[in-house]
DNA sequence: GTCCTGGGGGTCCTTACGTCA
DNA sequence: TTTGACGTAAGGACCCCCAGG
């Protein structure tokens, strides 16, 4: 009996664009208000001496942005004209998010997150999950501008789009896992019921070979053969020569052997190999 | 070409907080 | 009203990769 993914009536998508709806079992979006300024007709309870904790200030994030148009994205140590490349490219991009983190870190100071050194507990609007599913669907890590992007459509610090996508992938991850685990079990079950099958048959086998009616009611004996590479016995088909218990034995031929014809036999007919590990979990991560 | 170093981004583990039954 | 379970945002440690010196 082989089994499928298809039958685990799994939820989870197994390729790596990961489905929403099947993997955000818990998460409450219905529940939850949504304080966000995409939703202008709710209050913000949430919000602390009137600063909504859900988003970055804006006043000062245009003024990080103003000085990023303004030019000022030159690295601080002033090498980048020197410079290029990859890394250039990416010092560029974190100064950008450097600033916009900075004007994020300043709208909310300690003293806003609670003064006392207390985390508050920032809940993302619905509307800010639901956008960041969307980009998770598409790309499940993020690149410095595609952070930057996203941060600022959705009004949040690139520090929490970050931090958002890493505890989306860790989600993900624990959710393949149950998955695996679940797959493990059933290839598990399966095998023990399989060998439990197979050590009936050999108790019924050994029995039979027991009672002497076994020698009376068996066939003629067919031909032993021995492969020269495994050195495996093994009777050929019935009817040819020899007599019962003769331990005349043939060699099988190398191109039989190559063949592995008579290795066939060996293997009984319902039983099928049951990967023990699914292989999409060899699959290595993809690194940006 | 090789080694060292620093930065960025990832995972993993943990903590703190909000929500709900 | 209290409490425990659960989900989740966030912090920190650690590791790997890569570019530059």
């Amino acid at each position: 009996m082989m089994i499928g993914k298809e039958d685990l009536a799994l939820s989870l998508s197994l390729s790596p664009t990961i489905s929403t709806a099947t993997n955000c079992r818990s998460h409450q979006f219905n529940l939850m208000p949504s304080f966000s300024s995409l939703d202008t007709r709710t209050t913000p309870p949430r919000s602390l001496r009137g600063i909504d904790m859900n988003q970055a200030p804006v006043t000062e994030r245009e003024d990080s942005e103003e000085d990023m148009h303004a030019g000022v994205p030159s690295s601080p140590n002033s090498t980048n004209s020197s410079s290029s490349g990859k890394r250039n490219e990416r010092d560029q991009v974190t100064f950008e998010e450097r600033m916009i983190e900075r004007a994020g870190s300043r709208g909310m100071s300690d003293e806003e997150d609670g003064g006392d050194g207390s985390r508050k507990k920032l809940r993302l609007s619905k509307d800010q999950s639901a956008v960041l599913e969307e980009s998770f669907k598409e790309h499940n890590t993020l690149n410095p501008k595609q952070k930057a992007a996203l941060a600022q459509r959705l009004n949040l610090r690139p520090r929490q789009v970050e931090v958002w996508f890493q505890n989306r992938r860790a989600r993900t991850k624990l959710k393949q896992t149950e998955v695996d685990c679940e797959f493990l079990k059933r290839c598990c079950e399966n095998l023990t019921e399989e060998n439990r099958r197979l050590q009936k048959e050999l108790q019924e086998l050994r029995a039979l070979k027991l009672s002497p009616q076994f020698y009376m009611q068996m066939n003629p004996p067919t031909t032993l053969t021995m492969c020269p590479s495994c050195e495996r016995v093994s009777s050929s088909s019935a009817g040819n020569s020899g007599s019962a218990g003769s331990s005349a034995a043939t060699v099988v031929p190398p191109s039989m052997h190559q063949t592995y014809q008579h290795h066939r036999s060996i293997v009984p007919a319902p039983w099928t190999p049951i990967p023990l590990r699914p292989a999409f979990l060899d699959t290595p991560p993809q690194r940006s």
